[in-house]
RNA sequence: GCGCCCGUAGCUCAACUGGACAGAGCAUCGGCCUUCUAAGCCGGCGGUUGAAGGUUCGAGUCCUUCCGGGCGCGCCA
């Protein structure tokens, strides 16, 4: 049950009686303590436009607002704002333990994330994209929306000309490959140093792009070789992707010819150069001179405009998606706008909302572009690596008496959680500063903090003897922190229809973290096992453990039940 | 030059999209462990939200102009 929602249609009836038909009720959590638990501002727009009384107008919505059963009080406070605590019991019967309402209906989604490119290995900088996508895939699924997840790897185009030149050349079968990172540097270095062999890997483009078997085969040598290093930073990561969410570049080769006939027949690109383009007067760089849409290169190759106006075709046409999210970079945000905009005018956007949700870059400490300790260089699975120690140096030193395959499993899952909810805590629309050490000091509003007040509940049954799965019912609720605790519950519905909405992962952070935070001044002020109480604070307790895993879950963020 | 994003406490970040007195954590200072995990809890200190105008009953949020930073702007993706 989305309370949220709920008081807003009733506040929105209530309006309405009072002579403001169709005016927002414009419900929100209450910004100070001593205005309940939600508050509504609606009267005060509405009461501008009908020329009335704003508090005269909220006065008569708390008079006619039905909401028996729900609010505990309701009342205007200030010029005009409608403030509403909710009643214990309702809040009592709504808990869910993390369960969530199916609003999505089944409504088809597209993510289209993480999108490596396959020339080398996994770098630190598809970690935003692969985890913030993941959780999207996982909020959205949660919610009952039919999500279908896209891995575009970048599998295709100019680099593989030269990585599969240098193949052709160290031999087919070549040890090299074992070392993606050194094999990419060394065609690059051929490529920019011997014009002879660049003159080789030009031709291997054409012959990838025109199907040859051989070239064919020897790229998918390195694909697969190349894949399977991605795979394995997937598994490492604990995301959802397998090689059934790959549709890579590749796979869209066939359909290049006919979107460049297409677009020609619809007369939205013509002749520059060369190259086939398409020319939208929005789009103006350099000079005041419109950016042009490249579908088709002077040397008849095909650059990647045109291998995502496929993908859209696929994702609107085939899919049919109601939603396709891009979860990339913002510097894609130009290439994106023109995308859209083309597509819209071939007519390949089919109704579908089309949404490039970008982000920033990770820094380091020293506010540069991050580099991992082994090597100053980036490579994500060696970020990894280095979180994973960290977090199990640490876990030794806050924990000794944990025995040695529990330190692994702690250790992973604190280690990966750190990272993750580091990124995933931040707004996303900019650049963040990824800091081990504040990352790893686990106070705060960090992934470890969560993963405690888990522990912690954990704890509480053990010494208990209870089992959480036998704790139903509905509690009695007396204390102010329970009622905060129960209120924070309640609203894991709207957060993630919130966070589905803005494909904002943040906001879920921010609401585990403020769920952990009541959890722990309920755990300070209220004894559990030895008290009057014990059945009603039990089952506070499940339903705090339960959303806080499910919501962690929903991130990509493993719970552990000692740490 | 044009376009997009960003600028909030010493540092890292929020602020539910225009609502009440801008909130957390870190750092710093001070309290709380012979009872459920102190990776915790409670409190103090810390702000002209880059600047100046404007719209509004109300602006960190919207508009204009500056200042400062990042990114992008024709055959890579």
């Amino acid at each position: 049950m989305n309370v949220k929602t709920l008081l807003g249609e009733r506040l929105q009836a209530a309006l309405a009686q009072a002579g403001a038909a169709g005016a927002p009720p414009i419900v929100g959590p209450a910004t100070r303590p001593e205005f309940g638990d939600y508050q509504a501002n609606g009267a005060l727009a509405a009461a501008k436009r009908l020329s009335t009384s704003p508090w005269e107008l909220a006065q008569r919505v708390v008079d006619g607002a039905d909401l028996t059963g729900i609010a505990a009080r309701c009342e205007v406070t200030g010029p005009g704002f409608i403030s509403l605590t909710i009643a214990d019991e309702y809040l009592a019967q709504t808990l869910r333990g993390g369960r969530l309402d199916p609003v999505g209906g089944g409504s088809r989604v597209v993510i289209d994330y993480s999108h490596p490119n396959l020339a080398k290995e996994m770098q630190v900088h598809h970690l935003r994209s692969t985890i913030i996508g993941d959780a999207m895939a996982r909020v959205l699924e949660a919610l009952g929306y039919d999500v279908v997840r896209q891995n575009h790897v970048g599998d295709w185009g100019t680099n593989f000309g030269r990585l599969v030149a240098h193949l052709n050349d160290t031999g087919e079968d070549s040890e090299a490959l074992g070392d993606l990172e050194r094999f990419y540097t060394e065609a690059s270095e051929r490529f920019a140093n011997d014009p002879a062999f660049a003159e080789r890997a030009r031709q291997v483009v054409v012959d990838l792009q025109g199907g040859d078997p051989q070239t064919l085969i020897r790229w998918q040598r390195y694909i697969d070789i190349s894949m399977s290093h991605c795979q394995a930073v997937y598994d490492r990561l604990g995301v959802g992707l397998r090689p059934e969410h790959v549709r890579g570049e590749s796979a869209y080769n066939d359909d290049l010819d006919g979107i460049a006939a297409d677009l020609e027949a619809k007369g939205l690109v013509t002749e520059s150069d060369g190259a086939l383009c398409a020319f939208l007067d929005e789009f103006k760089g350099k000079d005041g001179k419109v950016v042009p849409i490249i579908v088709r290169k002077s040397d008849g190759g095909y650059v990647y405009h045109s291998t995502d106006l496929a993908a859209v075709r696929h994702r609107t046409g085939t899919l049919k998606a109601a939603r396709v999210l891009y979860i990339v970079d913002a510097r894609q945000s130009l290439h994106f706008r023109q995308l859209f905009a083309l597509a819209e005018r071939a007519s390949y956007a089919a109704g579908a909302s089309l949404e490039h949700h970008p982000f920033g870059m990770m820094l380091g400490a020293d506010g540069r572009p991050f580099k991992t300790r082994a090597g100053g260089g980036t490579r994500l699975l060696d970020l990894l690596d280095e979180a994973t120690e960290r977090a199990r140096r640490l876990v030794q030193t806050k924990n000794p008496a944990l025995e040695a395959d529990e330190v692994d499993r702690v250790a992973h899952a604190v280690g990966i959680g750190a990272v993750k909810y580091a990124d995933l805590s931040k707004s996303r629309t900019g650049d963040y500063v990824f800091d081990w050490d504040a990352m790893m000091s686990f106070e705060g509003n960090t992934a470890p903090y969560l993963q405690y007040a888990y522990a912690r509940i954990q704890s509480l049954f053990q010494r208990g003897r209870v089992e959480a799965g036998s704790l139903t019912g509905t509690p009695t609720i007396r204390e102010p922190v329970e009622h905060a605790l129960a209120l924070q519950l309640v609203r894991f519905q709207e957060t993630l229809e919130q966070v589905a909405a803005t494909v904002m992962p943040h906001h879920l952070c921010t609401y585990l973290y403020d769920l952990a935070a009541a959890f722990m001044r309920f755990y300070e002020t209220c004894p559990v096992l030895d008290s009057d109480a014990r059945d009603d604070r039990l089952l506070l307790c499940r339903h705090t453990a339960d959303t806080l895993s499910r919501g962690l879950g929903l991130l990509g963020i493993e719970t552990v039940e000692r740490m």
